[in-house]
DNA sequence: ACAACTCATCAAATTATGTTGATCTAAACA
DNA sequence: TGTTTAGATCAACATAATTTGATGAGTTGT
């Protein structure tokens, strides 16, 4: 499969998997999509926050939304996972290539 | 293979890797290991920006240095990307799991 | 129309990160 | 010993990310 990212969308990607609330937002997601209201209650943050890292998440692709009624259901978008992923390999198959120049 | 990293391991190597500037450090090292006088010639960056970014390099384990006379060469560490892409691929499984909940 | 509810957005305050320039230690070499 | 070089570290500043509390827009039910 090829990479699709550039550069810029995977440092965003990275940065957002950086961060211990946006990764409790995914474990939380990782059982089905949920609702805003009911992830606020889940993860015992307040709203406004959450909804600063729900953006976050869905700006780089990991996160989709449905609106339906007045609630907006988040949930995974697990190949942008698999996207990271291949562009991590590539990154290290270009490392693994190197060779020491230094002797002394 | 195992993934050994903790969460908070990949936590700051997804974070180390997420800057622009580590990541020039990072391909520039693909050629081989170099001293900090010449990734500085390199780059095209201050010393104390680029001690600074090798630091954070080096605590999360994707580079290593070595110390001779007054230089210190620093070279990548490709298996703390392999042990990330590992940790990555098992959050991605853990998320690929899931099923819609919510139906309306 | 009105009230209650869901969620996004905004400005202000806080905290974390990165940059700069100076200083310090250790090594090399005259 | 005195001087130069390599590199780390520090404090001060600058910038970026996060949190909070308030407000606003859209939806539902009365």
């Amino acid at each position: 499969m090829q990479n699709t990212l550039t550069t810029e969308q995977s440092r965003q990607t990275l940065k957002a998997l950086s961060d211990p609330t946006r990764l409790d937002v995914i474990h939380a997601l990782a059982e089905g999509e949920r609702c805003v209201c009911d992830l606020t209650a889940d993860l015992g943050i307040t709203q406004s926050r959450l909804s600063f890292h729900l953006r976050v998440l869905r700006d780089c692709g990991l996160l989709a939304d449905r609106h339906s009624g007045r609630w907006t259901y988040y949930r995974l978008q697990p190949d942008a996972l698999s996207a990271l992923e291949d562009w991590l390999a590539t990154l290290r198959q270009h490392c693994s290539r190197s060779a020491p120049l230094c002797s002394d």
